[in-house]
DNA sequence: ACCTGCGTTCAGTTAAAATTGAACAAATCA
DNA sequence: TGATTTGTTCAATTTTAACTGAACGCAGGT
């Protein structure tokens, strides 16, 4: 009965974590950064970067670059844990809200290319006017995306 | 002068139409279906099939495969000139505003998959509340971007 | 000093995605 | 009918991204 629940939970993190791999492949990111992401998520405790490798089965290059990756994101941090020269890392506590500013962030860049095709062009070309509704899109974007990380009520 | 000016213009026209390649292989999307996207963008008129291989020069067999998935995805539509039975294709009217439901509706499927897997825990599991908060994390985002949508005073 | 464990790096490999190009069917025209 | 044009399909190829694994430098431990 216990066996049945633990074995039901590790299968339901199992999983989770593939799930993450799979969905953050689509937003950009290398299968393992959602792997690793979706196990830190789960488990919320720090990780041992060796941990890391064998539960994903993974090489420990694969776990560097990634684990970086994630940590230069803002997504994860790295701890020490005294006594243990081993790297830990752990989901950070503005993870999801540092999520949201990151592809605001994006957003923002990407109208403001746009905007600068867009005034290469004489104001009354008409590409002129696409390109600048190209760039509102983008801005408009930005702005919802930002106005949800302050929905979540966290600091962001 | 008027050939410096369309020349110019033309130089921005064919770096827009790269830069969109490398936006939208960013979000999924294959470099070519941006690249159809941000010609049919700036030129705002029909373009035929076989206008988009040459000036792309791309296969046909990639213009077939790439403008396709623009269509069914309603950023653009195909279109039929009298007398000529070419296929032409142009920017959707609600182009933008499909490409904001596409994200936010992937958004929310992501957001229940999570659901999905939290409700595999027991309450009183802390992965359950991560998880949670995960979910109701994708599913603000999905907000904000559909009031973005709105906020473009489009008919979304 | 030597050994062991840790994380990084990078050249090589593997796997996945995108594109090509030739074959094809359907439609048009002479 | 036969020749042409048009868009699709799919197997082969190219390109790109991701991953591996061995070599390395660094820290501690014995």
């Amino acid at each position: 009965m216990e066996d049945t629940m633990t074995t039901h939970i590790l299968t339901t993190r199992a999983n989770f974590i593939d799930f993450m791999g799979h969905a953050l492949e689509g937003n950009g990111m290398p299968p393992i950064a959602g792997r690793i992401l979706g196990l830190l998520i789960f488990d919320g405790e720090p990780r041992s970067f060796s941990d890391l490798a064998t539960e994903l089965g993974v090489s420990r290059g694969s776990i560097s670059a990634n684990a970086r990756a994630l940590v230069q994101r803002g997504s994860i941090i790295k701890v020490n844990m005294p006594g243990d020269r081993q790297d830990y890392f752990q989901l950070a506590d503005e993870s999801f809200c540092v999520l949201l500013q990151t592809i605001a962030t994006r957003m923002r860049s990407t109208s403001q290319a746009v905007q600068g095709f867009a005034s290469e062009l004489p104001d009354d070309a008409t590409p002129h006017k696409r390109l600048d509704g190209l760039a509102v899109f983008f801005t408009a974007m930005a702005d919802g995306i930002e106005n949800a990380a302050k929905t979540l009520n966290q600091r962001c």
